[in-house]
DNA sequence: CGACAAAAACCGTCCAGCCGGTACAGTGAA
DNA sequence: TTCACTGTACCGGCTGGACGGTTTTTGTCG
């Protein structure tokens, strides 16, 4: 179920019509799980309602998805390989020799563009659901703290900070817990900044 | 239904002994609720097993806390009375002239041996409870951050600093996202700390 | 080119189980 | 007598999932 997604080929195919309109509703499906997780929060997801505000019929969505459970699977997987293309297409932009990930990592929550209340709620739903499961984002971290403390070339406890802060905050937003504003966000990440920036930050 | 508990005056009136159970059963049903929530995620938090797992009837159970939300914002409000009372004790009990907060904010996340789980539990629960209230939540992190920032006497960034830091790492732990070991809090934590000792941590 | 069957995509309804909450009668200790 | 429960029986709503039907698209054959 992972790698069939927009491949917009016109040739060749004669199906391609049909197959684009599917995956157009189950991205519409993911998008609706995603916008009820934040608006009425993981109780108010239910099948009807994501049914209903992605347009949808019931059946029609347990088509695509043949159990709720199958749904918030789906959620979950999309946020989290659109989190990690984001990340690495922000490292890979970046010229500097070392540090690129962290920066990333930081930059990523800290913009505040990219699509991580989407993989919040996605977290949260599989993390509140009965039978949720939250191997697919464990391991997901557990790559990005590999590559953060093992290949980015920097001090592996500042790339550990990097790594606590940006979850942290996105975190935080996931609960409301006192968010802290943009500016103050901002001068949080530059201090991190500073740290990456600095080999020596000694006592 | 706040300050009620423990008052534990021996003399003067025989119904005492009697409060006093009611209150260690009041206990015994929030310890449990959390207990719940930890072993069986939210989804399993249902009256039935709590009642069960604290040894108590339904009955009982619906005798103590109306309904669930009471019993959601009993172990919110309980986990986070403690964790205040934890932070002020820690804070005072240094003697130095300033940061105290914010390493009293550390340590208490990265010992691991407060309630914290306990803490994580009740925001979880009341997140994802259908008629949840994590305004006391929001309120509590809203006063913490507020005394970090204004009142620690340390740069408001690097006491933002820890305070994310903190609140990551516990809610790292929360989902099981990769949580760093034990050595890496430590030197994690070091590093905050650091930071907070010296007053020039410019580039 | 046009009919046509089959598959894909989707609709709407029904059912069964679970869970929160109620009601109430009893019990043992203080 | 009151407090602090026990225990059971029950109700009603909600929700996941099954299922049978319907529309739209597409490959195929004459």
């Amino acid at each position: 179920m992972a790698g069939d997604s927009t491949t917009a080929q016109p040739s060749t195919d004669g199906r391609s019509k049909q197959r684009a309109k599917a995956a157009a509703t189950r991205h519409r499906l993911l998008d609706a799980a995603a916008d009820v997780v934040r608006t009425d929060g993981v109780s108010g997801l239910t099948l009807e309602r994501v049914a209903e505000v992605a347009g949808v019929s019931k059946g029609g969505l347990l088509y695509h998805f043949a159990s709720k459970r199958d749904l918030v699977v789906g959620l979950l997987s999309r946020t989290l390989t659109e989190a990690d293309d984001t990340l690495h297409s922000l490292s890979a932009a970046s010229d500097r020799p070392s540090g690129t990930f962290a920066r990333a990592y930081l930059d990523y929550v800290t913009s505040g563009q990219h699509g991580e209340a989407d993989a919040a709620a996605g977290i949260f739903a599989a993390a509140a659901l009965e039978d949720g499961d939250l191997t697919p984002a464990q391991d997901q971290f557990a790559r990005w703290q590999d590559r953060l403390l093992t290949e980015d070339g920097i001090d592996p406890t500042v790339a550990l900070l990097a790594r606590v802060v940006g979850d942290g905050l996105w975190l935080i937003d996931l609960f409301g817990l006192a968010p802290p504003s943009p500016a103050q966000r901002q001068r949080l990440a530059e201090l991190v900044i500073d740290l990456i920036e600095d080999p020596q930050h000694s006592s």
